[in-house]
DNA sequence: TCTGGGGTCCTTACCCTG
DNA sequence: TCTGCAGGGTAAGGACCC
């Protein structure tokens, strides 16, 4: 194995073989608000905040206190009383990993973005262009150092697996390189939580079993693994422990659902609040759908309850959709049936089963009836377009919260764009914004 | 201590159909 | 006509990832 770290060792390890590369930038978000406010540098900085918030990002200063990723607000500044906390700035997260995955794409076509601050790259037809696989993961670094005044750490292995352990494994600002007939070596020392698909309580599971490192795992049967985790999970991690990991770099993956969600800062149990709440995720989550030209089928909620259980409902439509007051009728039709609701701490919409809107079914019945609500959209899109997401929305998302309906449940039906009209009452063209 | 938001994938249960 | 069974689709929940 080769690290940066050590130089004059480079020069033994054969790395002719790693040819995939894992970029992860180091504590992102958090690097990105340093390097807009330089008086930050060298201090504990932790991105996240709200009143129910948990880190988002935290600087190498920060988690010197212990310190770490999705550990509750509250907890974090307990533990460093000194950290600036900065409120995360999600379009500027994803303005430099846009430029980033630009420098990646210079380098080879074949690069997989796995979230805004890392992708997996496969460098095997770059080689005669730019030398070998740590070569050109120094000089990603370099570039990304030079144009972006980040720093990243880089994984170089036979496949992504490895290559992403190697990656977590050489932070902050590293490289780690593992050699084609190192892998067994690399991995087996590591504990089980290494692996890619073993949490808490997979973790918890294996550690009862005795099991704490990957060279563990390898030595124990299949059959065993799968009495333990189920089929899939344990013929998974049987692989993954052998250093079998055959999934190729994909440019680009399909997907599969989108979906928004949010916390309240305080439990809700007001029906009104809940109806508008459920329209604005509706509204985010099928703009979002139309902004990248997909439809989907499965329309699922997402509830909290004060205690933390949570509960989810779903309904598959005959046809695709986009259509914002389609999917909030349904979800509201899911939300209704959960009634009577007790508080509730989270609500969050999903639209499942997606596929490219161009090919979608179209149904005639159904299709005339939300014709009026498509143009609608589109006139919403159009406005987003040129004043950004916010500058029309429906008109019960606007100012104070109306009256409840008549009796409490169920939910009153928000209108929208300025209109009353509701969606058991098909649009005409006056509805139309 | 007190747990975000956006996702993927798997398991289990149930219903329907042939 | 009834019963048993297999397979597909759907729904719900959970584990896990960043």
């Amino acid at each position: 194995m080769i690290r940066d770290q050590a130089p004059r060792d480079q020069a033994a390890v054969d790395d002719r073989g790693s040819t995939v590369l894992h970029v992860d930038m180091d504590a992102f978000f958090a690097a990105v608000e340093v390097r807009r406010r330089p008086e930050l540098r060298g201090r504990p900085v932790i991105v996240g905040g709200g009143v129910r918030g948990v880190v988002l990002s935290a600087t190498y200063e920060a988690r010197r206190y212990g310190v770490r990723s999705a550990m509750p607000m509250g907890r974090a500044r307990r533990m460093c009383p000194a950290a600036v906390v900065v409120p995360p700035d999600q379009n500027a997260y994803r303005a430099a990993s846009k430029e980033i995955m630009a420098v990646f794409r210079e380098v080879t076509p074949l690069v997989q973005p796995l979230s805004v601050d890392e992708a997996f790259l496969d460098v095997a037809g770059a080689r005669r262009r730019l030398g070998s696989p740590a070569t050109i993961a120094g000089a990603i670094r370099a570039r990304i150092v030079a144009t972006q005044r980040l720093t990243c750490s880089v994984g170089a292995a036979p496949s992504m697996m490895v290559a992403k352990i190697a990656s977590a494994r050489c932070k902050p600002d590293g490289l780690l390189v593992v050699p084609a007939d190192g892998v067994t070596a690399f991995l087996h020392p590591l504990p089980v939580s290494t692996l890619w698909g073993v949490g808490a309580r997979t973790g918890q599971t294996l550690e009862r079993l005795g099991l704490r490192t990957i060279g563990d795992l390898a030595a124990t049967p299949l059959t065993t693994l799968q009495r333990a985790v189920g089929v899939a999970a344990g013929a998974h991690l049987a692989a993954l422990a052998a250093g079998i990991d055959d999934r190729a770099v994909t440019p680009h993956e399909a997907e599969r659902s989108v979906g928004a969600e949010t916390t309240f800062d305080t439990d809700v149990t007001d029906n009104t609040r809940l109806a508008r709440e459920l329209l604005a995720l509706a509204e985010r989550s099928a703009g979002r759908l139309r902004e990248a030209g997909l439809v989907g089928r499965t329309i699922s909620i997402k509830v909290r309850h004060a205690d933390f259980t949570t509960i989810t409902r779903s309904r598959s439509l005959p046809e695709a959709t986009d259509v914002t007051q389609l999917i909030y009728a349904t979800a509201r039709g899911l939300l209704d049936g959960l009634a009577p609701l007790p508080a509730l701490r989270l609500l969050g919409v999903r639209i499942e089963v997606i596929s490219a809107a161009d090919g979608s079914t179209h149904q005639l019945e159904l299709g005339e009836r939300l014709m009026g609500w498509r143009e609608a959209d589109r006139a919403v899109d159009r406005a987003a377009s040129r004043f950004g997401r916010g500058a029309v929305r429906p008109a019960s998302l606007v100012g104070p919260p109306g009256p409840a309906g008549p009796g409490g449940p169920p939910l009153p039906i928000p209108g929208r764009a300025e209109t009353v009209a509701r969606m058991d009452q098909p649009p005409t063209g006056e509805d139309v914004p």
